[in-house]
DNA sequence: CGCAAGATTATT
DNA sequence: ATAATCTTGCGA
């Protein structure tokens, strides 16, 4: 089971949202409390995309998706859900993966179905953002090896640029 | 400084 | 269909 790297997130968010269909998140809270679950449904958010945060410019809020790739980017939506993000690309340009549904399997096996759900379950809040996969390690991911078929789709819940597939979803 | 919108979810 | 709930970005 290999680690992913940098090279892997450094990748076209485009590409990382497909290619991180399968893999495994391990989220270390403490050693008593750590998840593993496997992710099925991703998002991609880069650039000038005007239904990315970042479309615009820097704000206190984005700030982390202009950061190195692999920084975790947590934001609250709707003032109660949190929402977790991979960071990609290079520092400056403004890119992320937004992780909408995952399998949990340890400890316990659970479909979380919505990015606000998978946040909730998997307790990622705040204090996550900005903190960096390859430095603090909160989050890390592995590749398991396994094919993965999926869908292209309309991302959700969003007001602009609604055509674009960049959802991607697992088929069973 | 005020305010509307927001990468959502649970409930009716 | 709508409430819950609050931070933030933007305009004045």
């Amino acid at each position: 089971m290999q680690k992913l790297d940098r090279d892997f997130f450094l990748q076209n968010s485009d590409d990382v949202a497909i290619k991180l269909l399968g893999k495994m998140m391990v989220i270390n809270h403490s050693q008593n409390q750590q998840f593993k679950a496997i992710i099925t449904e991703t998002e991609s958010y880069r650039g000038a995309d005007p239904a990315s945060h970042a479309s615009s410019k820097m704000t206190s809020r984005n700030q982390a998706m202009f950061m190195s790739c692999g920084t975790i980017y947590v934001y609250l939506i709707y003032g109660m859900h949190y929402c977790l993000n991979f960071v990609c690309e290079a520092e400056g340009f403004p890119s992320a993966v937004l992780i909408r549904a995952v399998q949990v399997f340890e400890p316990n096996f659970l479909e979380l179905d919505g990015p606000g759900r998978v946040c909730k379950n998997l307790k990622i809040d705040k204090s996550f953002n900005k903190t960096n996969i390859f430095i603090e390690r909160k989050i890390e991911v592995f590749d398991v090896a396994n094919k993965v078929k999926y869908l292209k789709l309309p991302r959700v819940g969003i007001s602009k640029n609604k055509e674009a597939l960049l959802r991607f979803k697992i088929i069973k």
